[in-house]
DNA sequence: TGTTTTTTTATAAAATATTTATATAATGGA
DNA sequence: TCCATTATATAAATATTTTATAAAAAAACA
């Protein structure tokens, strides 16, 4: 039984992955690797690592959207190598869930120094992405929620902000960070939008939209998505 | 009456100062400023913010050693802003607990991504500070009240007021700073604002109004949150 | 193209804050 | 102690803000 934290590496280079696997092999990480996009899901769904290196530029799949259907379920650091050094990629990066960006080349010291201090700032919750809530079903990793078993069908910002609420079950959501979150840092002023997405999703949901049970309003100050018992 | 992550900026270089508070305050952040260690290390303490951005070239104290003496007790996230470019400074200040350092001059798209990452992180970090009072239980970070292990419902003033009560539990809090904390520098005169809304939340949480044991009233000064046993 | 989804607009309803009125309690001096 | 004064408590009326919802317009999609 080795508890060793786990990295998984996705890297279409053969060399990089090579040497990175050395590096962090010889600093006491437990190291998977994939090469391809596809590759990298699977490895990180079936057992999820305690951080992900992930390189943008993949062949199959575009690096950005990589991320953003990683972070729908993973939620412990994804650290992002790249050669691109434009700051439009950085932004896009971070903004899309990336805990760090280092650019290609980096420097090996400097690399594992950014490892330590995210994996120091996660608590590895190894939360199973299925998450069940009285009639409420939500597969993060399938994106697939069910009501009384039946699939139902949301719209992609309907479900990204539902899995924004069951992330954080319990919890007070401000309009800001809901906003933030599902629809990007432009648009915290637009609490317009959400009381909109917000009566969407009590109407497919709740079983009487008109007294929710799941999505509380916290007036003034934004929602709190609550189990019921 | 504003809920704006707030940010310190410790920097000696005036410029630099004005300029981040501008960029930042139009990105709908709070902002104060220091421009020594010893001042960043003042406002730090009396008032944590959310997040520090710090300069590493400091006129009165070294970078590195301030950032070790904040994270002796500061737990939200802290940038660095540094000239240095060397990997031993970038090293050492992530491992003394910085959570990202940035190389000036940086980009001011960029330093607001990575803001935007490291605030993110930080709010979903579960250190719950519930607070346990008698039949009273606070939890400051979902910002939800129970009483008797039942959520009770507070109003956003409210709920300011009862978490400035219980984060200066035991002290006599006067009129004036509870009307400066909860409705602003303005209000500081308004003191019927503060007893219709102590009344509604000893309605709230006392077992008995006419007779309250956590909010006692100092005639002529003020009122003071006390823990009963 | 037609269909779905998001954004915008309008408005009713609900929740909350502020103001007013008045009762009650505390304080301090004769 | 009593009384006058000042401070506090609370209900209720009014004003303001916030939220819910439908529906139209625009945009995205396939």
């Amino acid at each position: 039984m080795n508890n060793l934290p786990e990295i998984l590496i996705i890297d279409d280079e053969a060399q990089i992955r090579k040497l990175l696997q050395i590096t962090l092999e010889s600093n006491d990480y437990a190291i998977s690797l994939a090469a391809t996009a596809k590759e990298g899901i699977i490895k990180s769904a079936n057992h999820p690592p305690d951080l992900i290196l992930l390189d943008l530029g993949l062949p199959d799949q575009d690096g950005h959207s990589v991320l953003k259907s990683l972070r729908e379920w993973y939620t412990n650091p994804i650290i992002i190598l790249s050669v691109l050094n434009g700051e439009e990629d950085i932004i896009k990066a971070l903004d899309n869930g990336a805990n760090d960006y280092l650019i290609k080349p980096f420097r090996t010291g400097e690399l594992l120094a950014r490892i330590r201090s995210a994996i120091r700032g996660s608590i590895n919750e190894n939360k199973t992405p299925i998450i069940i809530n009285g009639d409420l079903q939500i597969d993060l990793l399938a994106r697939v929620v069910k009501k009384n078993n039946e699939i139902i069908k949301l719209t992609s910002t309907e479900y990204s902000l539902l899995a924004f609420f069951v992330k954080h079950e319990g919890k007070v959501l401000t309009h800001q960070s809901l906003l933030r979150e599902v629809w990007g840092p432009g648009y915290i002023n637009q609490s317009q939008y959400l009381r909109v997405f917000i009566a969407q999703l009590r109407k497919k949901i709740e079983k009487d939209a008109t007294h929710p049970k799941y999505i509380v309003t916290e007036s003034g100050v934004g929602y709190r998505f609550v189990s019921p018992e």
